[in-house]
DNA sequence: ATTGTTTATGTAAACGGTTACATATAGTTT
DNA sequence: AAACTATATGTAACCGTTTACATAAACAAT
């Protein structure tokens, strides 16, 4: 690898105006520009993004941490985090925390050891941790934080929502799933449903869900129609889980909607290709990732920034595990 | 921050002695190893990863390409190496190539830039931008590649197991998804599923599928069915295909497996949740992450090595979307 | 007592960039 | 012609580590 060393010999200059003509800086002449524009090219240089980040004190890069990549959720979120940083310059230091909290700590750990210009944090442990003293820029995504940065999807509205077409659309014995205590979103959702279902003259009950993992999902599904089994609607917790009750509710031969409506939470890619396309209440995941990146990269350039808070709306996309309603109802 | 030079300061030694606890190399006399521990401790100091790269011209990161993390077969993939990896110390630089060239080779720009130790990459232009002449360790995933580490899944044999079992479970109709001309790994299991198919009693289609995106899996299973509605059993070019041919047929009112054999290739983490659980062949995505990362850490690391290519062996999954077949058969 | 080895520590040069500062020439003003 | 300014370039310090080399004390062997 050349150095800029080499193309300061080359071009028979200093390297201070080497460095001059790559970074755009101080006077240079333009016989000289031209001088060591071709020493680059005929060298093949390009700068050590190491030696730079160590005098400048920080590089090109940014953190992202989330709970789990395996997690269908994720995958669209890091893709527009990373669309957007990929388009201004920046790269990705990527870890799953898998929401332990000593995971998350080697991580931090290792985004300020590699002076990371920023951080985008998916975890639940937020508080604990105090980013703040870290002086780096942060922003949470999928979280909110009261004194930082994030960006997160109407949780609480979109329980609401869940609730509200589900009930409109005739269901009467629902069973709503709680997800994990730990994971604010989840709660969210669930409180919104709560809320509206509180309000409704209907029955329902309650199931918690400790977990988001596949294998989990489908024991629930069964555990649900075996204790709820008059259950006629169902919100999930998220589409995994709505899947899950989809396979059981098949499996038992109920139809869908006719004798169970079932919503579901994110939208996962894969949710128009169950069958039953699952109705969902969405979170705009590559939107919200594209958004978190724009926070931290507006900080870290120092632009102005009008909200530290970016709150996403959340949309109701009807499909086949409802039923229709009709316009005039 | 604290730095080097702060701690020896604080223990009233010289840099060098500091570094040599640190790194636990030479002499360092055990009185002034705990002055020094003790330093470091009360300052909190550890060392600056990027002043430590640039001197040994490499870093404790590690370039993780994939074409497309929002393709529910990478994030396992991801999972893989970034567990195995992680347990040896190293961390992830990480991007989405989109199998475009340009991407790609902005991306091994920002991995060299970087000092990465190794590379791991799932593309297809592999061959195209010799990976070789970088002089940096990099081992090629769910990609063959001749005079290269690889990891991969036996993706022909895979195809051949496919065939074998919708044969054997009865379907005479036969539609093969080929999957993109560009995906090599698809092609493998075209190419095996073809080389029983050729052998066997049975009619069959070939029909090609250009992307493996979401939007267009429904659209090519709309249209397998309206060219060929008399299949009675269809070998899809992955798990994606595979939901959106369930889903297609479903909606047809088709029997599966009674009607149509279905059969899916990856065993993404849905597939048992789809709705009847989807039958397919299963390439152990988590482990081709971790051995690929292993390989690539026994590179780096100097140790001695069995073999360049690693061929992880693909199992048939059975699930409902084919036949059961007696035993005695 | 002299020499050689082992242990312990420090000094300074690297790694590859950026930049403050010094210096020099050319072009403008007065 | 003197003084000032704009342009052009170089020198060297710095970022925070590691390590080759130098130095010195302690101890052992002759």
């Amino acid at each position: 690898m050349a150095t800029i060393k080499d193309v300061a010999k080359a071009a028979e200059v200093s390297v201070a105006t080497v460095s001059r003509v790559l970074n755009k800086t101080g006077y240079v002449h333009e016989d000289t520009r031209k001088r060591v524009e071709t020493a680059i090219k005929e060298l093949n240089y390009s700068p050590n993004e190491v030696a730079r980040s160590l005098y400048k004190r920080g590089s090109k890069l940014i953190g992202l941490l989330l709970p789990d990549i395996t997690n269908p959720f994720f995958p669209e979120l890091a893709r527009g985090v990373e669309d957007e940083v990929q388009k201004q310059g920046y790269r990705l230091l990527f870890g799953n925390s898998d929401e332990n909290i000593d995971k998350e700590l080697e991580y931090i750990h290792t985004f300020v050891q590699n002076h990371v210009a920023g951080i985008i944090s998916a975890t639940d442990q937020a508080g604990k941790l105090n980013y703040q003293h870290l002086k780096i820029p942060s922003v949470f995504l999928d979280r909110a934080s009261d004194g930082e940065f994030s960006v997160y999807a109407d949780g609480k509205e979109g329980g609401r929502i869940a609730a509200r077409e589900i009930v409109q659309r005739g269901s009467r014995k629902i069973t709503v799933l709680k997800g994990p205590v730990h994971v604010q979103p989840a709660q969210d959702r669930f409180q919104g449903a709560l809320e509206v279902l509180g309000e409704s003259n209907v029955d329902f009950h309650v199931m918690t869900t400790s977990s988001f993992s596949f294998q989990e999902a489908k024991q629930w599904a069964e555990e649900l129609f075996t204790k709820y089994p008059e259950a006629d609607g169902v919100i999930a917790s998220n589409d995994i889980t709505a899947a899950a009750v989809i396979h059981e509710a098949s499996r038992l031969g109920k139809m869908i909607p006719e004798d169970v409506q079932i919503i579901g939470f994110d939208d996962i890619p894969l949710s128009s290709l169950l069958f039953p396309s699952l109705s969902t209440i969405r979170q705009p995941a590559y939107d919200m990732g594209r958004e978190a990146a724009k926070l931290l990269l507006s900080q870290i350039a120092n632009k102005p920034i009008e909200s530290q808070h970016i709150k996403l709306p959340v949309t109701f996309i009807e499909r086949n595990t409802t039923r229709k309603v009709d316009n005039n109802g």
